[in-house]
DNA sequence: GAGTTCCATGCAACCGGTTGCATGTCAAGT
DNA sequence: ACTTGACATGCAACCGGTTGCATGGAACTC
């Protein structure tokens, strides 16, 4: 059986020291007001009968308790661990905790997971919000706010520019010959998705390309799976796929069908989650969600510094990472 | 630019309602005691403020602040997102919130989280910790802890036996006529790695099947794909991989050797964590992540219900999944 | 040696709730 | 009509820190 040691307080230091307890508050916050003597006394005494600050009291009194929200629609998707890594070591290196929340895609649960952090944090990031615009402008009023993937106005985001990297694969099957490819696309009601439709779009009428969408409902490797055989009766000899999850089930659901990549089919995915990890190494376009998450937090925490909220648009470009499954056209 | 509203204090609800500071507070966590007139008028009058009770200071007076803490080596790992988002949603249920950490596979690392945490968590899980016994129990002394993957008398634990699927896998490459195979290992540290070995020899020698350890450093698809000349060297005509990520690399090494999967060799992976979600599909031995995370954080919930500690030892057995990177000797 | 500064420390109010106990009111019991 | 009890509400202490201001003594000035 193991027990639990109850919490030594400051008075309890302050009695042992034979100071006051804003003495041995000071010790802790801001030791150049005081003494050297006093400090080391003070510590020696809260060392020995192993006191550790509240936080929750000091929180209490100051208003800051360094927690640091992050809400993401699906940890499950392969785009968001790093990204939450990334925040976290970010948070880490100021001291701060990061509070972790998943919403399922649901944008009530959203809701609800924001209204319970706030207040028990300082500020918050929401990644690939699925809330109105409204709503999150209602957040954004009760406390600091930084997007990722969200572009409203006068509240501080971080974009990735999928589009870059999207316009680079077109070029890229162009060159190869492709002269009819397929986007295969992923939830409707997500930025990504609008901002890498509407970049493929661009590059094939500007290519002179033909583009067909076909949509695969969820970002998930199923819908890749269901969406091939409308991505063959189009004709396409290519395709792009919202994400690299996606792109894997078309992957699967092709060699099923006996049309083997790259020989007869290309095939590009999004965010680069995979490609490097499994085989044949999928060509995808990068994804910064490493920097996204850093970007995001170090944002936060400057506001929090600052208590001034400015208006930032962090863009981070991406690019095409050529691997194996494509191939110029015979 | 936005302006932050701050906080609504139970003092001006008592105000604006006509009642003391005692009664409001009540309105909100013991209706039962106040009239239901006065439990309206109060709500409405909050309602008309906008009040939201402070959680901070809820928490500083009721030393309960309905967070718990889950601290992971590493959640680019895919076997953590989906234990991560169980715990979350068991926690979630009970309205409580969760703080993520991630050690990087530390331990140094670990014990910094941990100490920051405690103090703003009730309670905490450990998912694979890389802490020594000694650590794990000192903190056990501070906080209720649950363990996922360690195994630790006196401390409540979920143990993954992988052992279970580990011996199926044996099984099943003796039965397709394999009698000398390799077992792929992870980190040195870790008790998966530990458990799967143990599981293998002990199969291996009794079905009168030779084992190889080749180690891979870091459970990496890169460690794997290295360690594909060492495994090949063996002369071993399947592997079983520590984990899907290695197994992966594995792949990977094998087909740019032309050593073809599974006609040529077959392989075997644990997690589940890629499997059904790359081509060809890794034949795989099934992990509980998902039920480990939600257990974890109900046991934890229990005792903090309970204020007791039990030795809880839940084991959640696993099995083979056979997919496409296995087949019979020629 | 008296006046002025400056520094170290203590005092006490405050952060925003919760809760044990006291008080007052009203209805039921005899 | 008087007691008794139940119930609704208020009072005030408390949770464990932080911080503006007051104080006292030492050093420094002239």
């Amino acid at each position: 059986m193991i027990k639990r040691t109850k919490g030594v307080t400051i008075s309890q230091v302050a009695d042992a020291a034979g100071v006051a307890r804003s003495s041995v508050s000071r010790a802790f916050t801001r030791p150049d007001m005081l003494s050297p003597e006093t400090v080391t006394r003070i510590m020696k005494a809260a060392e020995a009968l192993g006191y550790v600050p509240n936080h929750t009291a000091r929180a209490l009194s100051t208003g800051r308790h360094g927690n640091v929200g992050l809400i993401v629609p699906d940890i499950a998707n392969p785009f968001f661990p790093p990204l939450i890594q990334a925040a976290q070591l970010e948070a880490d290196r100021s001291d701060f905790c990061i509070f972790l929340g998943n919403t399922e895609e649901n944008p009530k649960q959203e809701d609800k997971l924001v209204g319970r952090f706030a207040g028990q944090v300082e500020g918050l990031v929401l990644a690939s919000s699925r809330l109105s615009d409204e709503r999150i402008r209602a957040h954004a009023g009760l406390l600091p706010l930084v997007l990722i993937n969200r572009d409203i106005d006068g509240i501080p985001r971080v974009l990735i520019d999928s589009g870059s990297g999207v316009r680079e694969a077109v070029e890229h099957l162009a060159k190869l010959g492709h002269r009819r490819i397929v986007y295969v696309s992923g939830p409707s009601n997500s930025w990504s998705n609008k901002q890498r439709r509407t970049a493929i779009k661009a590059a094939a009428s500007r290519l002179d390309i033909v583009v067909e969408t076909v949509p695969a409902v969820l970002a998930s490797y199923n819908s890749g799976r269901n969406a091939v055989s409308a991505i063959l009766a189009t004709g396409a000899t290519a395709a792009v796929a919202f994400d690299d999850l996606t792109a894997q089930g078309v992957l699967a659901g092709l060699s099923e069908k006996r049309v083997s990549v790259p020989s007869d089919f290309s095939l590009i995915g999004c965010d680069d989650v995979l490609g490097a990890v499994t085989y044949p190494a999928l060509t995808s376009v990068s994804n910064r969600s490493t920097e996204a998450g850093r970007v995001a937090v170090s944002l936060l925490l400057d506001m929090l510094q600052s208590r001034a909220i400015r208006d930032v648009r962090y863009v981070l470009e991406t690019h095409l990472v050529v691997r194996n499954t494509t191939t110029a056209l015979r």
